[in-house]
DNA sequence: ATGAAAGCGCTAACAG
DNA sequence: CTGTTAGCGCTTTCAT
């Protein structure tokens, strides 16, 4: 395919010339502009990007790594990071890590490589200690809070938040609560589940606590298991609509009544949740995500928190 | 950051051998071999993988085009080819077009623009006569059958699938049937939907058709115009399982027993559809976007069919 | 206002 | 086996 070379060869200028009509810079006479834009038109000229990244060393992507992507709360939070992206012109790579940290990692790399402007983190398998280093060729930021001043912060008080679930529970009356999480104690969320548990109904006996839940089945299994405990829960929050979903079909499967026998709190505000009624805990993960983006793209390294939402419905 | 001839300087080679320890080539003496790596290791060099792309003339970077990024059918679909592209080591960048042409068109440009190597179009907004051209500067895939010999097509015979849908529908004894589809018959699985339609009862009444569904939400307001018309649908079948959620959720609200009163049939088995326990019509568009994947990685002009699914539950 | 020339960081003939 | 050299396609001083 033609290059400037060529285009400025047919246009009778140089390449300078055809860089300035290209970037629109002023100090162009109006014929040569003219005369140059006439050959790009008929040549269906279009600049390399490749190249014009090289010189200019930035390249207007920002990469985002995502644990998993067939899950509705890091979709959302990409939902949000493509929303902005769109506007401002940029361009997103899905980096997915199935939270291998040598994956994790590998994707971060492409930030030294040049590939990347930055990256936002929606959730990490490594330690801090080994992601810092990569601040050094580029923007990074995550999606939850550290104090690390080299990392911008788009995030929300899942403490918080988890504090007010469980708190609610209290004030209703139960006593015997159990709950899923996603991962085990290596995650950062579930230790603030636990913690938040823990203020509210003192230790935590660990047969009520369910981890590995992603999806519907993980619910319906965790269901089946959490509600043959003795004594059985009367209250189950899940960390998310899916898994709160397969938790309301087993409940349902066995003749619980919701909420009179079992009451449910979801997470994220997901479909499967409006459809079966459930109460969620919304986190806003979609201004999150934008957030995130903004972040990136300034190379902010702010703390920004998004409120969360608290949403009742039926199953309490 | 360093670069190579910093490199090549510091371990007192060429250039060259610094490209040939780094790509691995054979012919260099063990001990140039080791003094470049022990160098690279010290300075932590890594190449600039922007210089890289520009001479090797390609990105290892594939487009996938995406009408909506919050919909779990588009979702299933980057899903599949995500999960192929971590294998193969390729960069999968996200590229939203909310159905908008000269966004489409815009995206299509970074396959001139050298800045990917192929491009996935899982749903398109412009005729195809607009997209052929950017065949030229690399592969084209489309989720949709089309003859073009340029575009290799990884698809599903969503026709039949249709058709089956609505045999059965008659097959039950079912006369009055509705149906919601995301956009009008500029689409291709509108047309396709209706035509399936008309196949088995003749005739569409408009009426019975609900155009512009997408989410949970449009399914209630589909739900609440579709039944109260006269004659009543006795059966309805959804553009996806959120839609046929919000049609549930309706249905139940007004006192209709599901599926005695109003038979639903939703689409892409997803988990509300789990929830609700409402059949599915199962396009497998995670197989869908992997084969896609593959075939753009393959440079392949080939035509791969992916059989459909139907999921009986109670909701028929 | 315009052009020549020096790179950006890397790869690959080519010669030796 | 290794180095020299000519690019890949573009931007940006620096003169004029």
């Amino acid at each position: 395919m033609a290059n400037i070379n060529e285009i400025a060869r047919l246009a009778g200028v140089s390449v300078s010339t055809v860089s300035r009509v290209l970037n629109h810079h002023k100090y162009v006479s109006e014929e040569k502009r003219a005369a140059v834009q006439k050959i790009i038109d008929e040549m269906n000229y279009t600049p390399n990007r490749n190249a014009v990244d090289l010189i200019r060393g930035e390249t207007k992507k920002i990469g985002v790594i995502i644990p998993y992507t067939n899950n509705q709360a890091f979709d959302q939070l990409l939902h949000g990071v493509l929303n902005r992206s769109v506007e401002k012109d940029y361009a997103i790579i899905v980096l997915p890590t199935k939270y291998n940290p040598d994956k994790e990692i590998e994707h971060l790399f492409m930030l030294k490589n040049k590939l990347l402007d930055a990256i936002i983190i929606t959730s990490r398998a490594n330690p801090w200690e080994d992601i810092l280093p990569f601040t050094e060729y580029g923007s990074v930021i995550s999606c939850e809070y550290t104090g690390h001043p080299e990392i911008g912060c788009s995030y929300m008080d899942r403490y918080a938040s988890y504090l007010e679930v469980f708190q609610l529970l209290k004030d209703k009356g139960h006593r015997n609560i159990a709950f899923t999480t996603a991962r085990g104690t290596e995650s950062t969320s579930t230790r603030q589940t636990i913690a938040a548990y823990e203020n509210v109904f003192g230790k935590l006996d660990r047969a009520y606590q369910q981890s590995d839940c992603f999806r519907f089945e993980d619910g319906y299994a965790a269901g089946q298991r959490l509600l043959s405990l003795d004594p059985r829960p009367t209250a189950v929050y899940a960390n998310g609509d899916e898994v709160a979903g397969g938790i309301f079909k087993y409940a349902k499967s066995v003749g619980l009544d919701i909420p009179a026998d079992l009451v449910i709190i979801g997470q994220e505000n997901q479909p499967v949740g409006v459809g079966l009624d459930l109460s969620s805990l919304d986190h806003q993960l979609v201004k999150v995500g934008e957030q995130a983006f903004d972040l990136a793209m300034a190379k902010s390294k702010a703390k920004v928190e998004t409120p969360y939402k608290l949403i009742l419905r039926s199953s309490i």
